[in-house]
DNA sequence: CGCCAATACTTGACATCTAAAGCTTCAGGC
DNA sequence: GCCTGAAGCTTTAGATGTCAAGTATTGGCG
């Protein structure tokens, strides 16, 4: 007779391994998060998602609206404004309007968002290197696939 | 003669399927953070880290050190002090001195906070079998090694 | 005892984040 | 041309999150 702190329902097997792969899926996520935030701040004296931003970026010369960003960078769009705000003010990015719609704004690297950029992204590739190493070739193969399992949203296009 | 917006540091086969997988690890999560957060807030107009630290502190009827939940949740301990302050408003959890090291804080579920959290894991176990059912026992099982091998930080116990 | 580094937590300044409301513009139907 | 709903973005209020500094306490160690 085990002592309960108080009446919970009792949880099939099945279920149990769910949220311990669910349990383990956040925390990884998260620690690899920790781990690459620090090191972007001091290398590089930015965050996550100035990163992160600028990153979809470069892979899109022409340029990405506010509203692909924030779907992406999978955040609310009203988050996106404020961090493009934030590069904006410190040259690393601006904000064209477009021609054919008034409402839609266009975000692109500036020179120097481009050239910044460049210098974290080698670097960062050699991190991830470093976090992913523990994962062959196969088992990173593996996991990819059974991530695309899952995603609940997996309409988003990009690599 | 591919066009390209600006010059980039050639990547290896192996570090561009380590970066897919870190994109994919990430938007992953996020897209299950963002479906459960909604439930939580439609259904029991609750948020994230309020449910998270109510799990926490579940698993552990004599209670858990503000120090503790910050590791066990992987957050600061500045935003631990927040999320259990806001807790104790409502009435859902309470701090208690060490009698043993008064430095020390033990935050503990009140009768209210065990009822409330009984409610809410019930169905949160149905949302992640819901959203986990893609993944049969076997792959789930495989994913969860994979995530164990990344794990940078893999020494902070808990199931 | 007295010092001192380490530990546990809170606080303060600020960046991120969400949800919801508001604004402007667009696209169709009439 | 004129509605009307939808789309794209910003704004607001408030929660969450970090980091660094501050406070209190503890546990050694001379």
């Amino acid at each position: 007779m085990k002592s309960r702190a108080f009446a919970t329902t009792p949880t099939s097997p099945r279920t149990k391994q769910q949220l311990r792969l669910w349990l383990r899926l956040l925390r990884t996520t998260r620690g690899i998060e920790v781990e690459l935030r620090g090191r972007l701040r001091l290398q590089f004296n930015t965050t996550m998602p100035r990163f992160d931003v600028m990153a979809a970026l470069a892979r899109k010369p022409a340029g990405l609206t506010m509203t692909a960003l924030s779907r992406t960078l999978i955040v609310s769009n009203g988050n996106i404004t404020g961090i493009v705000d934030r590069l904006v003010a410190d040259g690393l990015v601006v904000r064209l309007s477009s021609a054919q719609d008034r409402r839609t704004t266009f975000v692109r690297l500036t020179r120097q968002g481009e050239r910044q950029f460049a210098d974290m992204a080698a670097v960062h590739e050699r991190w991830i290197g470093e976090l992913f190493g523990p994962l062959d070739a196969r088992a990173a193969a593996e996991m990819t696939h059974l991530l695309d399992r899952l995603a609940p949203q997996a309409h988003l296009s990009e690599t």
